[in-house]
DNA sequence: AACTTGCGCAACCGCCAGTCG
DNA sequence: GCGACTGGCGGTTGCGCAAGT
């Protein structure tokens, strides 16, 4: 249409994300809900485009993104599924609340690919009734809305995600049957492994008093420097909290009830 | 130990659909 | 109805790391 894409503009940065930037996207997300991706990079200085921030966020940074291998369950039902909808990775991740899209494309590309051509995983008796694993994610999935809403970007998604998400830690210890609901997508089996994966809760500061924030800290942030990117992140949220560090003029925190 | 190869995955690119004025 | 604009999606690329030689 000869209009100029918004990576093309000038002293716009690419490549990886840093630490720094991602407290950045964090907190304003944290602060503004996600959505209304054009103004992040204005208000919040980042030198990135609207889409790379929102890239950033529903790939890497967003509560309940699950990392590490799939377990067999994930794989029969994309490979199920891929079957059904051919390369619809957004409609397949819809079935995987915890999995990206872009985490489903890659595996789907890197291994599963290659074992159905081979054959080593069959079409046949993947055993997955999709009626059920839909219904069992039925108050997080927006399947039956409408078509282009997808789990990642769902508003309503990201706030009940976030709800749980500020749940009061001693809840959160005291509470084992709502620990899973939130990141275990119903599958029995699939429980035993999402109860392996390690949590902790980060004090955010909030208006009117602290909020106490989890997160599935297994690999919330990417790549090879998710693991520093997560420690620098944690570190810098509890120094945040007790008034220590202040980045950028953006204060951390929900919004007072909880919910963008 | 040095080099090569393959893999995993974050990020980018380009297109499309929906929305708004 | 039309064009501008934004958000979302799928395909692809390229970097970093681990395994192999």
């Amino acid at each position: 249409m000869g209009r100029s894409l918004c990576c093309d503009k000038v002293g716009i940065k690419k490549g990886p994300w840093t630490p720094e930037e991602d407290i950045v996207l964090v907190s304003y997300i944290q602060k503004h809900g996600p959505g209304n991706w054009r103004s992040v990079p204005t208000n919040t200085g980042l030198m990135r485009c609207s889409k790379s921030c929102r890239l950033r966020w529903t790939n890497c940074l967003r509560p309940g993104i699950k990392r590490g291998n799939f377990t067999p369950h994930e794989e029969g039902l994309i490979i199920h599924l891929q079957s059904m909808l051919g390369n619809k990775w957004a409609a397949i991740a819809s079935y995987l609340p915890q999995r990206t899209d872009n985490d489903i494309k890659n595996y789907w590309n890197t291994h599963l690919k290659k074992k159905v051509e081979k054959n080593q995983v069959g079409n046949a008796s993947i055993g997955y009734d999709i009626d059920r694993a839909r219904n069992s994610h039925v108050s997080m999935l927006p399947i039956s809305n409408s078509g282009s809403s997808t789990y990642a970007s769902n508003m309503e998604n990201i706030s009940g995600l976030l709800q749980r998400w500020t749940r009061p830690s001693s809840q959160k210890k005291t509470d084992p049957a709502q620990n899973q609901d939130s990141n275990c997508h119903g599958f029995q089996d699939d429980q035993a492994n999402c109860d392996k994966e390690f949590r902790t809760s980060v004090p955010f500061e909030e208006s009117s008093g602290t909020t106490w924030v989890e997160s599935s800290s297994d690999a919330r942030l990417c790549g090879a420097q998710q693991h520093h990117s997560l420690t620098v992140l944690e570190n810098w949220l509890l120094d945040e909290a007790v008034g220590m560090v202040d980045v950028t003029g953006i204060s951390t925190g929900l919004c007072a009830d909880g919910v963008y």
